[in-house]
DNA sequence: CCGATCGTTCAGTATTGACTGAACGCTCGT
DNA sequence: ACGAGCGTTCAGTCAATACTGAACGATCGG
């Protein structure tokens, strides 16, 4: 395998162990974005020099992530594995449904303090406006990002409400 | 302690844990968020019924990221902690390190790739370039929410570029 | 119908990481 | 100068979790 697919496999392992999953997972997804074609497993366990079974397993919960996404050859029984055609647009719809479950815990919490706790309920509120308005942030940058990949501005100066 | 309390702050532990860090550190987080005051290690350990040693080594991580900060009271030794005054905006300029790192990653690794790897190459430059936007969707956000919590728009149509 | 070739499941193992209790160093008050 | 009170460090323990190898089930070709 090329050396600087390797090292960028191995950097892209850390990154995702530091972002909560699996180093594996984080190098399954190195390869595939950086091979830009479908894996099967077997060539997956291969090149990464793992076992099948958690080859199969990461790439199942990548999967989940929206991340990657599995291919079927025709003639062809194996699993193949790629990364979807806009990951980053998945993993970011993935972070939003975790802000919208902190959203509604503080939504849910904020009643039910006692009146006493005027700062903390305070600072409840304001958590829970500040992760809806990231919420829409976010939609904002979809639609910027959609815009870019579909149309040709190389600069988007325009935002959606 | 407030029944109420206790239950955001395991649920907090929860969250934080989904994003990586330790479920103690997320509970410290919780109680400091709704309490909505400074405490002590001292009371922070009685409270979460934890090692006084584990509450100070969760503290300084959580200051580290910019959630907390510690403070001093005049005439007394010991250290208090309490929720920043925005720990969002804090947590974010994290976060945006962490894309930044990644920004960096695709920017070294995409010209070291062989040319025949053309489509990861491209995927590299994609992600780098969505990273780049990603950053800078945030900086506008920080502005937003800024004008936000000093003025007193309620509902913020204009965005920064 | 049988053998081969897949992917998955499962039990066992190893490694990582968090938490604790005790010792330590430091800084005050007296 | 000494002791009390504080935060931190460190070694040990514990639980959680990721990974592996082997068995299993399913599917296709001959």
């Amino acid at each position: 395998m090329d050396n600087a697919v390797q090292q960028f496999v191995e950097r892209m392992g850390l990154i995702c162990e530091k972002e909560g999953m699996a180093r594996s997972a984080g190098r399954i997804f190195g390869l595939l974005l950086v091979g830009g074609r479908s894996y099967s497993l077997d060539e997956l366990a291969e090149k990464l020099q793992a076992s099948k079974a958690g080859v199969s397993t990461n790439c199942r919960m990548l999967e989940q992530f929206g991340m990657i996404e599995q291919v079927s050859a025709l003639g062809d029984r194996r699993d193949f594995y790629r990364v979807r055609e806009d990951p980053w647009e998945h993993m970011m719809r993935v972070a939003q449904s975790r802000w919208r479950d902190m959203v509604k815990v503080f939504g849910e919490v904020e009643p039910a303090l006692p009146p006493q706790l005027s700062e903390g309920k305070r600072r409840l509120r304001e958590a829970e406006e500040f992760h809806g308005l990231l919420i829409r942030q976010v939609d904002a940058l979809m639609d910027t990002w959609r815009g870019m990949r579909t149309g040709a501005a190389p600069d988007p100066a325009e935002h959606a409400a």
